[in-house]
DNA sequence: AATAAATTTGACCAAAAGGTCAACAGCAAG
DNA sequence: CTTGCTGTTGACCTTTTGGTCAAATTTATT
């Protein structure tokens, strides 16, 4: 039998390969999601995965490239919501659901929405491009759609850029901000079950037309 | 004469190096609100201020010095307009008015608001003991207030509490996310106004009873 | 078992970073 | 002018940090 295993599937060591690489990457989503690029350094991410700092690079070139992997591979899952938008659907329930999965994400997400936030505050030296390009094109065309809907009467008018940004900013905020809120609310929790229905409540009031 | 000048007013050194501690906090406040604490660096701050570390750690111990000087005496300003909200004020004027001083800070202080944003992602380390104590009793009392309201029928029933970290999510959101803000919109400014007339336009149609 | 390939790490290096110190410059009072 | 205090910095020290490398260890393959 000549090397079956090879070439039908990944072999337990390709495998494995992988799943270092993934621990890596989860450890150094820690890190630089709580301390920004400049503030997180290797051995903190090698210690995280547990392993030593030149194992670390035998799987990746340097600090930049597991950064910049973390950071353009989130970028589809976060534009996902925004596409998935249907222009033929219930305006207002098109939204409260955008608003929902938003609020999903930063709950389920955390740790990527900082480390968004991180990459941002900082001046998006990687991320730059794809805001002002794929991100801001999505964005045109959520805001054309909004528009229609604004002028047929089917919601409120509404300033559909604004829009998206005061939802972007209401959802992410419970995970950039979660130690304030957990502080300021003075529990455990974040009540995201509240959060939710804050939110749809505050959208959902906005939108209806009339 | 016997001393006048001295302790009349300050003498022409003592201001001049109030000047080099603010020119070294104006410097710190750039990089520490970019980069975060770790991030940041003393030669940077230093060379931002136009002057050598040596000469830096003359006007302040260290780097904790200056980041903890930094937050400290900026959070008073922070919690100037919640504690503005007047209970006996129209409900809706007083929490439109909120935002919109909320969106000012954002404007006007951007760097400060980043400052705090880089803090609480990293955990809160310094401010956490505030946020928890100090910030949550302001918030406890404003969602008193809030809830009064909403029983009264002045507003409609909303979750304070929620209500307020939205507000401070959608206004501060201007100042962490300038960058993304700029690069979708695709412009120069941020357009404030626009952003002032939504959000007016949002909570108001939110808070609207009936 | 022997060999080869993949994986792991201790030791090391150069650069960066926080901080110290002795010496030097500026300046006001006698 | 000189004395003394304030302000300033080049040189230096120690620790941290990103990254390299050769040697060692583990894991397949024959």
């Amino acid at each position: 039998m000549i090397r079956a295993g090879k070439s039908i599937r990944a072999t337990p060591r390709t495998a494995a390969k992988a799943g270092k690489r993934e621990a890596i990457l989860d450890s150094a989503l820690d890190v630089f999601s709580r301390y920004g690029y400049r503030g997180a350094t290797l051995d903190q991410i090698a210690s995280g995965a547990g392993m030593s700092k030149p194992n670390l690079l035998y799987y990746f070139s340097g600090k930049e490239e597991i950064h910049r992997t973390l950071l353009t591979r989130q970028l589809d899952a976060w534009l996902a919501p925004l596409k998935a938008i249907d222009p033929n659907g219930d305006p207002v329930a098109e939204i409260t659901l955008y608003v929902r999965r938003k609020l999903e994400m930063a709950r389920d997400y955390p740790r990527e929405s900082r480390l968004f936030a991180n990459e941002i505050i900082q001046g998006a030296p990687v991320i730059g491009e794809f805001l002002g390009g794929e991100l801001k094109q999505l964005v045109d065309e959520a805001a054309r759609i909004l528009a229609g809907w604004s002028e047929s009467g089917k919601i409120a008018p509404v300033n559909g850029r604004h829009l998206i940004f005061s939802i972007w900013a209401a959802t992410q905020h419970y995970a950039d901000f979660e130690v304030q809120i957990r502080l300021v609310l003075g529990s455990d929790g974040i009540g995201f079950d509240d959060a939710a229905e804050h939110l749809e409540f505050l959208f959902r009031r906005m939108l209806e037309p009339g």
